[in-house]
Order: C-alpha cells, then sequence, then structure tokens
DNA sequence: GCTATATTATTTAATATTGAACTATTTGTC
DNA sequence: GACAAATAGTTCAATATTAAATAATATAGC
C-alpha cells in the first residue's frame, strides 16, 4: 500500500521535473508521447497510439488534432482498412522532435540517476511486474 | 530511461485498474485523494492539499469547489490569519470517504500483490529515493 | 449476400490540469 | 507606522482526460 503510493509519487515527481524540454517546446506530455512514439515506431493508427501513450480513444482524436493544427503530424486514411487512420510525422514534427528528444532523454537520466545502476535495473523489473498485470 | 518509461506505465496501469471505486461513488481520483487526506489529517488549507496531492493551486481550488458542491466539504476561512481557508469534511464527505476506503485499500493490495512483500518494500525504498530528489 | 458483431474514430459533457495574472492578507524592514 | 516582499486563494485560457453515445467500416456466421 505504501509502495503504492511512492510510486505513484515517484512518478510524479520525476515527470514534473522533466517537463521543461517539453513546455519550452509547447508540448505537452502526451503530444510529446505521441510524436516520440511517431519518431521511433513509424507510423501508427490511433487506437496503437491510445495504447503506447496510455490514454483513451477520445483523448488521443484531441492530442492527434492539436498536433495536426501545428503542422507536426498528418492523418492519413488506410485505403485497405478504411476504419484506420494512420498517423504520420510532417518534415517539421520530425525535425521537432529530434531536436528536443537528447535534453529530453538527458533530464530523465540526470533525475534517475539518484538510483545505481543496478538499482535502476531492479525497480524496473519491479514495475514491469506491475505494469503487465491483467485487468 | 528504460526504468523510467516502466515506472510511469507501472503507475498509470495501478492507478487505472483500482479508479473503479473511486468512480462508483462518481469521485475522481483527485477529489479522492482530497478526501482521503481531510480523512487521515484533519482539516487542512489548499496549500497543503495541493502539496499532499502533488496539485496546482489553481486545480485544487476547483476540485474543492466541486466537492462542495456535492457538500462533502465545507470551507472555513481561519480567522487568525484570513488569507487561509481550511477545508473540513462534511458528516457526510465523511461517511462516503470511510465507507469507500476499505474497498480502495483491498484494490491497491490486490494489484500490489503481484510482488513479494520483499519487493514491495524494495520498491517503496527505490521510489523513495526518487521522489524525495531536490527540484 | 445479409445480418450481427466488432473495431476505429469522433463527438459531447463533465471534470482536471497547468501557468500566469490577479486580489487579499500578512510579515519584515526601515 | 509605511511599504516591499511573501503567501493564500481565485480566475482565466488553453489543453487534457474520461466515459458514453454515435457513425463508419469491416468481419463472421448463417
Amino acid at each position: 500500500m505504501n509502495a503504492f503510493i511512492k510510486l505513484v509519487r515517484a512518478a510524479e515527481s520525476v515527470a514534473a521535473r522533466t517537463r521543461h524540454v517539453m513546455s519550452g517546446a509547447r508540448l505537452t506530455e502526451s503530444q510529446f508521447g505521441v510524436l516520440d512514439a511517431l519518431l521511433h515506431l513509424g507510423p501508427m493508427c490511433q487506437v496503437d497510439l491510445g495504447r503506447k501513450i496510455l490514454k483513451s480513444g477520445g483523448n488521443i482524436t484531441l492530442v492527434v488534432d492539436n498536433l495536426e493544427k501545428r503542422g507536426l503530424v498528418e492523418r492519413r486514411r488506410d485505403e485497405k482498412d478504411r476504419r484506420y487512420i494512420m498517423v504520420h510525422l510532417t518534415a517539421e514534427g520530425q525535425r521537432l522532435v529530434s531536436s528536443l528528444f537528447p535534453s529530453h532523454v538527458e533530464g530523465i537520466q540526470q533525475e534517475m540517476s539518484i538510483l545505481s545502476a543496478a538499482e535502476q535495473e531492479e525497480l524496473g523489473r519491479l514495475c514491469r511486474k506491475l505494469g503487465a498485470r491483467k485487468a
């Protein structure tokens, strides 16, 4: 029980302390999460984006809307299965997320560096068990 | 870096899977967090509530507003220092949060039970280090 | 081929969330 | 005591977030 409270606080604390890189570019965490997924995994439909950043479908619609307004991503209807809309990075989106990514990673690593490599390993192992638990 | 991603996913996964107790009573996580703090720590000003549930001042104003509309909490101006507003549980608020608390705790314990007691201990230790890190 | 079911995406209503500007109050310093 | 700095709370605009209802499309079973 206590472990859970500390888990949530740790996640929120570290996230809050590393938000500045994103907010400097006027991106929210969800927006950055979407751009990050598209950069590293390629074009993706919105359901998959939702699974990736753990948000509801309705939410993804809005986040992608806002990214699209800024010209950072592009929606393309899948002609094979017209239910799907694949979300693509634009050239500008790619440029932006690529330029932000290194300092984003660096900020997180700096925050995590209070734990030794072995501790980070162990933390990852424990969290993976919790995250993978069935509904 | 990987550890951080797993940390966030674990926190969000467990939280999402235990949300049903709160949403069954039409309470959000923040609303429940406020009621919980008031129940276990007594009346509190809004700044302290914000520190407790890790949310901004503007947010606390709204969350307390919504709890007040439902008659679950009450605002009382501190007459010693009129900048402060102490938030109190009403009888109804106390009844509600007390009735919900056991199943809330049980749900979390069930989610966490995929880890052994020793693992939970270790997870708590690692998370405490991360959460306590200076800004 | 028709129909029931499932899946993707959107919309809507309600609440959350932040950051910044703002008001009211108190405290510290001269 | 006056006034500058600090602190508590509110408001506002922009975006997020969910759950539930809906529309469009695809698939499976008959």
